[in-house]
DNA sequence: GAATATACATAGTCAGTCCTATGTTTCTCG
DNA sequence: CGAGAAACATAGGACTGACTATGTATATTC
């Protein structure tokens, strides 16, 4: 009962990419502590037994899955980024990049979630966790400079944090966020940063 | 090993409270699913049997949990805008009962998110949540039209969103979200809500 | 005050999970 | 082409957790 490919360099690669596919899949649906090594195997075909000879065990997965997903989806967001002109443009595309996923994957903002409960209850994946959303918060400052004339110093957390909870909310009741409410929210957070009360 | 109380109502009421509040302890803490029943019974000094006889099973202590827990929250926010004049300081207020909640119990945001986590995947509590969250949102519009002068509606998931947004951020790095730099977002969302780009 | 009901405790079942040890098939290399 | 290694598969141990069935001490009722 094996495959029988080429070499068995592209048999490992191969394994490993289905074996991390199938972990991204169900972590996200049904979140990390609920998915088991079994189940992660079987998703991609194989045996708990490849799971562990690849990883170890089901925190060097977990590991491997966040090493692989680094920066998937902040270059795709760049990306896009790149291509707007206005604010607005920008600020949908921020959204939309949260709310609908445009790049194949759709559960990464799941897994996001999932992520950041998990880490709030394990120091060693907070620490790494930490790094990556010390990482967004300046990528949004940077690149917020250049979008309005006010200091954007400080406004990275408020950011992201507003796109999550965003999602939260829409995935909550999802006609309560329209990309109109979104919009309005994050050009306050933008544009009112620093602005002293008007009342 | 019994106790000694003088009614059995009264015995039995206090063991409910023991284990709710044990239960709401260490679902904030650790998780729900990660949780045992035994876990819970044990640190309300009970035993399994007693979570069975009172709730069925671990479903309906979590239903329990939530229905004694409603409005907890909320009419404690509402005390405390009452007693606030201006804007910032009702924002404030809003922002400081998510991040360092005054009233004894400095969990309910922690078991807000592990809620929000458990009920994503499990659609009756999902349906619980729902008329919860848009209770919420209702009442920050309600509450937001006495603060501004322009239209309101709409705000509630984006401020609610936002606060539940900044304190996973908080999480991740207390430093990272000063009382200023979510006062200033909370601001941009409250004031820019539906005032078109300045830029 | 005996019979019954109540409020739990205790013991045990069954299923699921992580992980280890070992087996088996395919590949690789001299 | 044969020996060893690589890449998994298989079997099983040790543990944990939800839940059930039953036991027991206290309270209530007649």
């Amino acid at each position: 009962m094996f495959l029988v490919v080429a070499t068995q360099t592209e048999r490992r690669t191969e394994t490993r990419a289905r074996l991390l596919e199938a972990a991204a899949e169900l972590f996200a649906e049904r979140g990390i502590e609920a998915s088991s090594i079994d189940a992660v195997a079987a998703l991609a075909g194989r045996t708990s037994g490849a799971v562990y000879d690849h990883f170890g065990n089901k925190d060097g997965l977990l590991r491997a899955l966040l090493e692989s997903w680094v920066d998937d989806v902040s270059s795709a967001v760049v990306a896009e980024l790149d291509a707007a002109t206005t604010l607005d443009e920008r600020l949908l595309a921020l959204w939309h990049n949260v709310a609908a996923p445009p790049s194949g994957d759709g559960r990464w903002i799941a897994l996001e979630h999932e992520l950041w409960a998990y880490a709030v209850r394990h120091d060693d994946t907070r620490a790494y966790l930490e790094r990556r959303y010390r990482a967004a918060w300046a990528g949004v400052e940077v690149a917020a400079a250049d979008w309005v004339d006010h200091d954007t110093a400080g406004i990275g957390p408020s950011v992201i944090g507003l796109l999550l909870g965003l999602e939260m909310m829409r995935r909550i009741d999802p006609s309560a966020v329209t990309d109109d409410v979104a919009l309005d929210a994050l050009r306050g957070v933008v544009l009112g940063a620093r602005s002293p009360a008007r009342i």
